[in-house]
DNA sequence: CTTAAAAATGTATAAATTTGCATCCGAAAT
DNA sequence: ATTTCGGATGCAAATTTATACATTTTTAAG
């Protein structure tokens, strides 16, 4: 038995029932001879960013982030692990960053001036970024590797 | 000082910082004036749909639940100032305004209702106004000129 | 195969959060 | 003004989760 196959689980069982404690999701592994203690299940859920939230009746539950794409680890200093994942949408690009580091990323993003960035509007953990007509999605993200490149270790 | 004050605020501290224990949020209620126990703080945060979550660097943060955002508040005066520019892309206009001024703007186009404007998204310094279907560009830009113009004096 | 370094894990403990219970406070009724 | 009722709150205990540390396991290099 590995970690791999441990985490696997973990999600699946998250993602199909109602847990409300990490006892209970530790009750839930035994039957499967995939087991381990609840400190490790605490490291794991991080890992997995299953964090606990509400159940809607006065309960809890573990769920899965929204945000789906589980960050790298973070090196200091370097904005570029900021970005979690991108999807196109309309010809829109929106790229996902941890909570809060919307801003900084796209601040970062707006500072190179690139003719090829219309502009870009950052919330919390999600930048809207605007290319200008007749850009290419290639060209954009051509555009982003430039721009974190050097970021990235 | 009531609750509904307090959730206020809660909600506010949270959307605005990073905020990785109860503990934490407790001191910054402090100089507010608006205080409480950590136990009322539990039973809040609850109510307020608000669960701690993960920041992406190894540390926890408080998070609203499905990303909801809340307006920012009006600013008195006058905004047209605020509008350091304008770029079409994609059927879009992208407007700029100096940083931490694109909410008050936006709200300021959004309370007109005008039907030429489907709705807007405020960053920080960017505002992305969406045009309704077949609405021209001039037309867009006449509504801003319409809105704003009592505004220059 | 052996060794060194890194990663993973368990144990024990600390830290953080939740909850039972008693009390307090304010609104409505008498 | 007094009583009554229900929500709100603080306190302290219980529960749950996170982490420091030691140990084991895995990985990588000779």
């Amino acid at each position: 038995m590995n970690k791999a196959t441990r985490l696997a689980l973990i999600e699946k069982l998250v993602r199909e029932n109602v847990i409300g404690s990490q006892e209970d999701l530790l009750k839930m592994m035994e039957g499967t001879g995939t087991k381990c203690t609840q400190a490790t299940l605490s490291r794991d859920l991080r890992q997995l960013g299953i964090s606990r939230g509400f159940d809607g009746r006065g309960g809890y539950r573990y769920l899965l982030s929204s945000g789906r794409e589980q960050a790298a680890e973070a090196v200091p200093g370097s904005t570029a692990i900021a970005i979690t994942g991108i999807t196109w949408a309309r010809g829109l690009l929106l790229i996902s960053t941890p909570p809060g580091f919307a801003s900084a990323v796209a601040i970062k993003i707006d500072r190179t001036g690139r003719y090829e960035i219309a502009g870009t509007v950052a919330g919390d953990d999600t930048i809207l970024l605007i290319p200008r007509d007749n850009i290419s999605n290639e060209a954009i993200e051509e555009c982003l590797m430039t721009i974190f490149q050097t970021d990235i270790k």
